[in-house]
DNA sequence: CCGATTTTGGAGTTGATACTCCAATTTGCC
DNA sequence: GGCAAATTGGAGTATCAACTCCAAAATCGG
């Protein structure tokens, strides 16, 4: 599935029609983000945007799927060499780091979008359920390794806890944009590393 | 600001409305509802739809408020008489068995509008932030409570505790209405519970 | 039961939005 | 340099959504 019918010029272009899209699908929602403000935004004329996408939906996709490869990203760098259980809160201030850049505005770009699109767009849920999959697998991960060093108590749940600390970072995000402040993404986060910290012992 | 002009059938009129503006607004979208798909589900025409609300966003402030206090009604049908940890049990299965009754779609109400509105409609989030404010002391207060009678250790803050559990509960139903499962909600919260378990000793 | 007020019906208007079409231009390959 | 394919420009269309208007009907206080 290479597209290599795309020039350099032409990947460069859808590039920056997804960038543009994601931008404001994220900030103000799917459906009032019109396909004239995306062309605005990326500096392109309906027909360019129309030749590299069929309509609104596959936009949304690859909206997604772009959004899903930074978040991963994103979180493979803080979480990748997670070993101590002080290592998760480097982790922490990455992520408020981001939070407090976009001055609390948008949340968490797939969070966002899962919040949007979940009953209006049933392919997107289903991409969305994957991605954050893969979120939860990177801190299961982490977290399998901390207990194989003996970090975390052998009888600690990381699948479990891997759900509960993204529940933690999704709900912080959310209340955090709502309250323009950082604060409650760190209080809940940092209130499970203290719960994985009392699980150590 | 009592609205006496309001005869009875006019507040059964405006109530239709509300109620069927905020199903169809948290389940699709704020933007994707339409004034026509509302007057449709609430049966009205258009100038009685008008004849209640100057426009839209009269309209979805009335959303809000009537949200916020449906919400808070059950929380505190759930969270009033919070005394003991197991107590905590029963509120978990009480939000676990609304979210199972709705096929875990919508998510929280007022998550969902949050989410949908905080970028888009400043009014609507300083609204939103007060709802989830009221909804935190909620928690806060429980958790007070529960240190008094010694269910809770002295150095615990109820402030932050009460911060992390509405964030595991936001996150919790944003997962679940993603996944279309309630675990991660029953998992996150029962998590912060743990959390408050270990920190009775 | 009467007059003032509230409530309702439904056609109409204005603007916006997703999407189309075709021709012109640029790019990559030999 | 030349040809085929990819890329781009911009005017145009059909639809839909928010909101308006005016007159008819129901309601309520006295």
């Amino acid at each position: 599935m290479t597209t290599q019918r795309l020039t350099r010029k032409g990947q460069a272009t859808r590039d920056r029609i997804v960038t543009a899209a994601a931008r404001l699908m994220i900030e103000q929602g799917v459906a009032r983000t019109t396909i004239e403000d995306i062309q605005a935004a990326a500096g392109v004329s309906p027909s360019q945007l129309y030749h590299y996408f069929p309509g609104k939906d596959a936009l949304v996709s690859a909206v997604i799927e772009q959004q899903t490869a930074q978040v991963l990203e994103i979180q493979h760098s803080g979480l990748g060499s997670l070993d101590t259980i002080d290592s998760l809160t480097n982790w922490r201030d990455l992520m408020v780091g981001i939070l407090t850049g976009m001055q609390c505005a948008g949340g968490c770009p797939l969070g966002s979008l899962a919040s949007d699109l979940s009953e209006s767009d049933p392919v997107a849920r289903v991409q969305l359920a994957g991605a954050f999959e893969q979120w939860e697998g990177l801190i299961r991960d982490g977290l399998v390794r901390m207990r194989e060093r003996g970090e975390l108590a052998a009888d600690a749940d990381p699948a479990d806890l891997a759900v509960a600390m993204l529940a933690a970072v999704q709900g912080g995000l959310l209340l955090s944009q709502v309250r323009r402040d950082p604060a409650p993404l760190r209080i809940a986060v940092d209130t499970m590393i203290d719960h994985l910290h009392a699980l150590t012992r």
